[in-house]
DNA sequence: CCGGATCCAGCGGGATACTG
DNA sequence: CAGTATCCCGCTGGATCCGG
């Protein structure tokens, strides 16, 4: 995609817009890797989830679950009782993401003193 | 790190300076991940990289090089030849980096259908 | 050529209160 | 229980001008 020289600038419309861009600011929120993450061991409920993650509030946490549905990579189970009780959990997509993203999350914590000690400087 | 059950929330202070997250909101920031992959096919220099990337502002590209060069991901070498030129390329650190995110940015290739359907939804 | 300084719009994200 | 609706604030990122 990339030539090795790059003579031509990388046009606007190809990383306006780019997947993986895309990809990385969703990913590069505050709470969508912790709540992947955590639908990444076994499905949750909503109040399950905010009592896991300490410190995100109800407004973030629906709309960081609304993200992850609207990408197709949480599916949400309406079950009508009473009270309601709605069940989270990663779709196959959502899963395929956990490799990916914990070979990143691998590096990061590999490469954590290096990063560490070049802040320091 | 996280116990399959998880009886208890995942307290803030470990998600709150997680250094994946960390390198995640960094690497999810506009440009980061384009600049990263045009330093990893050569050294570039300050106004080569501007015109090799449309759309980016000074301020904006200057910000992006800092922030990689504080966290020992680029090298910036300052030529003192009148006018001056200045060579920004991959530490070693920086180049390991491409691996990972490479694996990321191939998913978002490979799926971008699957979330673009979903999206439609 | 390579920035720094300043100003400003937009959005991410938190607190709180209310509802089916 | 599982949200929605408001309000508010800080930070990201863009535009512009200035300096070594």
């Amino acid at each position: 995609m990339l030539s090795t020289r790059l003579p031509m600038p990388v046009p606007a419309a190809e990383h306006e817009q780019c997947p993986v861009t895309d990809v990385l600011r969703r990913v590069g929120d505050k709470w969508t890797v912790l709540v992947v993450v955590l639908l990444g061991q076994r499905p949750f409920r909503f109040n399950e989830l905010q009592r896991g993650i300490e410190g995100i509030s109800q407004r973030m946490l629906t709309r960081t679950l609304r993200g992850l549905e609207t990408d197709g990579l949480v599916l949400r189970t309406v079950h009508p009782t009473v009270p309601p009780s709605v069940e989270y959990r990663l779709t196959p997509l959502g899963e395929s993401l956990l490799h990916p993203l914990s070979a990143l999350a691998d590096w990061a914590v590999a490469h954590q003193p290096e990063i560490a000690a070049a802040r320091a400087r």
